[in-house]
DNA sequence: GTCTATAGCGCGATAGAC
DNA sequence: GTCTATCGCGCTATAGAC
């Protein structure tokens, strides 16, 4: 076969170890990965994952973090933009979104089910909270409908991008093959910010 | 402590591990379960499941089957449904899915997941592709919008639905207590059913 | 730094008494 | 049917040569 693997490249044994374990913790989740499909996917000795990193745990915990940035980093840098409009967040969260996720289909569902496996993983990496309430974004919904949660949006929108990724395994058979499932997607950049609009300005 | 456990109920053995086993299961994935957290759940011993159910990966295939038709029984039976119109659809799937997904928050996560690692899973038991192109309710919608794939409104409706509990690991930290995240979802009963019908005659 | 070899143990599964 | 005890594998982690 002599397949070459995603891991197999110029970097150091370091980064490559990094990469293999992204991969393989992000397709199986923590506890269906082997560190032995690491060592393999990265082509060196299971002995130097523990020599680098010290356990399976550690290692994990590394992939993880780097994984939630690539996730939520699409979003925080725009949620206060205080430069542009309401619906231009829109279009920008939504294009930036759908062009992450084609990329990396298995993303939210992997960050997803490990931070159910254990919540506090997020507790430190996300104050979210304060810093959501009093974003730009937030702010800019609360003045278009007062009569409304903001959140409420929030949850559509990222429901409207997300969820097509999470329920891939499901969704793929139902919508035809990979390419007409990308042509959907590719559909939905322009067609999500609008039907936003719909929702904000009516309703 | 002496917690009494959910499964710890007036039923025969068989019955009492399959309880356990969906609850852990459920929880944690498969990979993470182990057949004793089940055995401790279920209230009896080790041994006593291998003798039931042969192996772990058997009452797992047991367990997913049943979660798999709870997830999309709510579903299938509203779609083809030549009765009710198009709006009544909208309020019925919404309101039975989060009465239903309130008792099961984490329903959703599970399905999904444990799909994303073992697709085949499902192709058995959904021979979703064609049920679902010549349903009822996907021939209302394109009545109504002959301009824009069904399939867009179904994965929104589902997407505003269901993302709600899929991420309710992240959002309910942002949301408030366990309360306000109860009002939120109860709210959303009546609101998403509203937006839906927008995005359809409108945009 | 990288390897081979192996320790140590948690896991699923089974044997066998009752 | 239900238990205790234990097997044997596969896993993470480490020792030690190079």
């Amino acid at each position: 076969m002599a397949k070459v693997k995603k891991a197999e490249l110029d970097l150091s044994t370091e980064e490559k170890i990094k990469e293999a374990a992204s991969i393989v913790f992000t397709k199986k989740g923590y506890g269906n990965a082997r560190t032995r499909d690491i060592a393999e996917e990265a082509g060196i000795n299971l002995a130097l994952l523990n020599y680098y990193f010290r356990s399976k745990e550690k290692l994990f915990q590394i992939v993880m973090a780097d994984r939630i940035d690539k996730l939520f980093g699409v979003l925080a840098p725009i949620l206060n933009d205080a430069s542009t409009t309401l619906e231009g967040k829109l279009e920008k969260i939504t294009e930036n979104y759908i062009d992450m996720l084609l990329e990396h289909p298995d993303l939210p569902i992997f960050v997803l089910s490990e931070i159910r496996n254990n919540p506090d993983q997020l507790s430190n990496r996300l104050q979210a909270p304060k810093l959501l309430k009093e974003s730009v974004f937030v702010k800019q919904i609360a003045e278009r409908r007062s009569d409304i949660n903001p959140f409420h949006f929030l949850m559509n929108l990222l429901g409207m991008n997300l969820f097509p990724f999470v329920a891939k395994p499901v969704l793929q058979p139902i919508l035809g093959n990979e390419e007409q499932y990308r042509q959907l997607m590719e559909q939905r950049k322009k067609l999500i910010p609008v039907w936003m609009k719909l929702m904000l300005d009516h309703g």
